[in-house]
DNA sequence: AACACATGCAACCGCCACCGG
DNA sequence: TCCGGTGGCGGTTGCATGTGT
């Protein structure tokens, strides 16, 4: 739908709609400048419209309802593209690329407004892990979103979980790659480098994220095929998200305790830092270079980049902390040029965000406990990580945000928009337990395998809050050590 | 009611790739 | 091959609104 039928919706209010979803905070629209727009027109700096491109002062701020008409209009009279003509052709005093933009992000048509569905949330998430902040190619995938909303979106959501204290992605997912690469890395030895065992094209591991994207290519009208990802690359994906940052340094207790215990993952003495780069990845001081010479696992052609060990740092796509910063990711893979493809998203059963993921009552996710856990019991009395990373801040964090009774639960609504808050994923996904007895068993397992014996000594007798509310039993639970029960508790 | 803080979103900025002259 | 123009992209910022105290 383009001109000619935006002048149909144009005529029948589609500018006001968009007024009243967009501007509602707005109220300067109408007759109401900016300060920007009445006290002091801002000069551009010249990239954008030059502040005064050929003497023209360019607006800058909010766009009002009458610019916008202008806009629409020129769009309808001469079509996308050459946006700096704009300002030139219809005596809009906006530069090139704010017209693109307001054009790109509000104007044109077949926008989505509103709340992201589930089945979007849920495709944002997948394709994230796959191809990182690559917001405009995930916008391709999202018919009538734009990048910009993706990215506010997956920036609020990254917020939302750091508070929270969640991994960015499911951690069943990340478990599950975590025992696959055991297993795998049995095959292969445990011994093996780090670059040979994620470049050997027999390191496979089973698609866990896309296949309900693969699964309906033959539905479809069109799906680019989506190489498979690593399960691994997501474990080190969940592990390295922006969660972790917070705990950065008791994941280095966690690489450090790794190392000197074997007990830790049975079998795989002095293995894990080769299996589990990204405890590497705290370790060496690791700079964006190394970070972005990153390959996937699943690269069939040895990658030159990856002979160094500085390789293996931040997972693409990952918010990994790198010096301190958010480090933008590259494509999850050779990003695929992608087509805009004609999407109908089937409904899957991996609805993370749906269900949320397994919360004790403290409102700790497995995975969150599981790495806090780790962080704690991995320092030694005399190596125990500040106060602030554990008992302060973030326990300060879950205790008020998070902090779920049953009877909470209870009370709290199932979600059903995209915009709940994960709390209340966490009860959301309690009360949709038993359709998990597979994730709740896998993350069993795994926890219980993971701080198995080497914890033992640590164990605390606290299992007055019903580790069975988020899938441990309580053998498992009793195997978290005492300074992660404690530090949760009220 | 007033204030402070948190949240979400629109818009801007700087960089980069592409393209044509 | 170089260079300027253009568009696209990702990161960041500013501000209105919402929420809690």
């Amino acid at each position: 739908m383009y001109p000619w039928e935006l002048e149909c919706k144009y005529e029948q209010g589609f500018v006001c709609d968009y007024k009243e979803m967009s501007h509602t905070k707005n109220q300067r629209e109408d007759g109401m400048l900016s300060k920007d727009q009445t006290e002091s027109p801002l000069i551009d700096d010249g990239n954008c419209g030059g502040g005064a491109a050929g003497g023209v002062v360019l607006k800058k701020g909010p766009w009002t309802s009458a610019e916008d008409a202008i806009l629409i209009d020129y769009v309808k009279k001469h079509g996308e593209g050459n946006w700096n003509a704009v300002q030139k052709h219809s005596g809009l005093f906006r530069c090139g690329k704010s017209c693109r933009l307001r054009w790109a992000n509000h104007l044109r048509p077949n926008l989505k407004k509103g709340a992201f569905t589930q089945e979007e949330e849920q495709l944002i998430i997948e394709l994230h892990a796959k191809m990182g902040n690559k917001w405009a190619r995930m916008a391709a995938y999202l018919p009538g979103r734009t990048d910009n909303e993706i990215k506010n979106y997956w920036n609020t959501r990254i917020k939302r979980r750091q508070r929270a204290g969640l991994p960015l992605y499911p951690p069943e997912v990340s478990l599950q790659a975590l025992q696959e690469s055991h297993s795998t890395s049995a095959v292969n030895g445990g011994g093996k480098a780090p670059h040979d065992i994620l470049q050997n094209n027999s390191y496979e591991i089973p698609d866990v994220i896309f296949d309900s994207l693969k699964a309906n290519q033959n539905v479809l009208p069109y799906v680019p095929e989506l190489p498979v990802m690593s399960a691994s690359s997501m474990l080190m994906k969940g592990l390295g998200s922006s969660q972790y940052c917070s705990f950065m340094r008791p994941t280095i207790h966690c690489q450090k305790h790794l190392q000197e215990s074997p007990a830790f993952f049975p079998g795989y003495t002095g293995a894990v830092k080769d299996e589990c780069p990204l405890f590497e990845q705290f370790q060496d001081d690791m700079s964006d270079k190394a970070a972005r010479s990153f390959r996937w696992s699943f690269s069939i052609e040895p990658d030159p980049a990856m002979e160094t060990s500085q390789s293996f740092g931040v997972f693409p796509g990952s918010h990994a902390l790198s010096k301190g910063n958010f480090s933008a990711s590259e494509p999850a893979l050779e990003a695929v040029k992608l087509e805009l493809p004609s999407l109908q998203y089937p409904e899957t059963e991996l609805e993370w965000e749906n269900r949320g993921e397994p919360l004790s009552p403290m409102g700790h996710s497995a995975t969150s406990l599981f790495s806090e856990c780790i962080s704690a019991s991995g320092s030694s009395l005399d190596e125990r990580p500040p106060a602030e990373t554990f008992t302060e801040s973030h326990v300060k964090s879950e205790a008020a945000d998070h902090v779920l009774t049953p009877e909470i639960q209870k009370e709290a609504p199932i979600r059903l928009d995209g915009r709940c808050p994960d709390t209340l994923l966490a009860s959301n996904w309690l009360e949709q337990g038993s359709g998990y007895d597979k994730d709740q068993t896998i993350m069993t397992d795994a926890i219980a395998t993971l701080l198995g014996d080497d914890l033992s000594s640590d164990m605390a007798a606290g299992t007055s809050i019903s580790s069975q509310a988020w899938g441990l039993d309580s053998c498992a639970w009793n195997n978290i050590p005492a300074v992660c029960q404690m530090s949760e508790l009220p």
